[in-house]
DNA sequence: TAGTGGTCTAGACCACTAG
DNA sequence: TAGTGGTCTAGACCACTAT
């Protein structure tokens, strides 16, 4: 096992002695970690052990690597809140609302990007559980999208909608028209409620890539269903990096 | 580099195309991956190579790795919904409540663990800024709780209070007395609105030994506060394995 | 060009599990 | 005992960054 005294590698020993430096402020966000070579020679490993150490940290979040440059102490993104009230009334139902994912917070954020793209696919069964009369692997809308935020891509969303949707209010599912989104979905049927289920996970390599998610960064991943008198119009899925997003709910005890 | 043809180096394609067996299902849940030597041979690559491949794997929670059995196909535990109505007034009025953990889909599930230890800190600036009149630094009361479900360690729970509620009714501090928690709050100063922000990040190592989280598997972070008629009572943080839960919110459409 | 991190190899040795 | 994964090494070579 190569352990020492307690249980742990030599590989866990470094990297807990760094991330201990870590939290006490002794190296701090955005300073340069010594280089491998010296991290090899000050503990006595060689350098791929060291190298192993410094992974395990990005693992953690705490470290980043730049080739050709060094290991260096993660600096934390700013997160945004995603507070309920961006979904308030009263800010989409102006005439020229902003964007919702701007609509708190917005201060100094730019949104960019926002590809958008539509098409038809097969309805994955998480999808088929949450719209009306929709089965695993019928037809079905998505509007794909790719958010940029601050510079820096930040969440994909994915829009199912019924094929009925489609043909009773194209604009909807293309995401175009005046007004803004759910101002739309209003249109066709009214708003009544909004859901939001929030999981966690690691993001795969491929959503990695075009979230160009650092390693150690877990993604939230949130279902929003859109409930109207006709029932659910709109099924998002949003993967969106953990670390500058919290989300917040606050509401009157249920009866 | 030691790539091929595409930028993907050869850990990083080995683990993509297992990956791909899983998604497709050709590679089921808990089965068993061809030992180290088999895929070094299969892929042309060393073992130290293959092994990199199901580190990758690792990580995005696909995949486990049992020392002398081999590596199997990760199964994705049962997750427990967490709805709003957990908090529902009809529950914890009642003499007896369940947990509240246990309010929903609590029908498989068996709190055993839960252990509870009280004692007194000083305030982190996250309780500082929820807890009325408390200063970062100041001293505060901990509640902190380990809880079990089905037999493997699920979440853990600090509630912070302050000096005052700690005098005025040391059963709320300690999570002892009649009627479960959220009625003794309720008794100090009757309860207006829940709130719970969320976040997800990876675990710290020590983290993951207290809760013996799996490589790959996130924690969501879960902060509550207890809105009562005198201000914010009840500062908890959940850290809770991220395959083991679902958040679900649902709420009419804000003005 | 020199220094940095990243990938890969071959081989040694350790620890755990099964039969 | 034989097979599995896990750690570690030394050294080769690649890719990126600074100067």
């Amino acid at each position: 096992m190569s352990e020492q005294t307690d249980g742990r590698t030599r590989q866990v020993r470094i990297a807990d002695d760094i991330r201990g430096q870590i939290e006490e402020g002794r190296l701090q966000p955005g300073e340069k970690l010594p280089g491998l070579p010296a991290l090899a020679e000050h503990y006595g490993v060689s350098q791929v052990t060291a190298r192993q150490a410094i992974a395990l940290l990005r693992q953690q979040g705490l470290v980043t690597s730049r080739q050709g440059r060094g290991n260096f102490v993660r600096e934390q993104p700013k997160v945004r809140r995603y507070g309920i009230n961006r979904y308030s009334r009263s800010v989409w139902a102006g005439q020229d609302p902003k964007p919702i994912l701007m609509a708190e917070g917005g201060k100094q954020g730019k949104t960019v990007g926002q590809t958008s793209d539509t098409e038809q696919t097969s309805a994955p069964a998480w999808v088929a559980e949450r719209l009306q009369g929709v089965d695993e692997g019928d037809t079905v809308w998505v509007r794909r999208r790719v958010t940029t935020l601050d510079g820096t891509i930040n969440q994909s969303a994915d829009s199912y909608f019924s094929i009925e949707t489609g043909e009773q209010s194209p604009a909807v599912v293309a995401g175009e028209g005046p007004g803004g989104h759910i101002a739309r979905i209003n249109a066709v049927s009214p708003l009544l409620q909004i859901q939001e289920e929030i999981t966690a996970r690691m993001p795969t390599s491929p959503e990695s890539q075009k979230l160009d998610i650092p390693e150690g960064t877990p993604v939230l991943e949130v279902i929003r269903t859109y409930h109207t008198e006709a029932g659910p119009l709109d099924v998002t899925r949003f993967v969106i990096r953990a670390d500058m997003a919290s989300f917040d709910y606050r509401f009157d005890v249920p009866e």
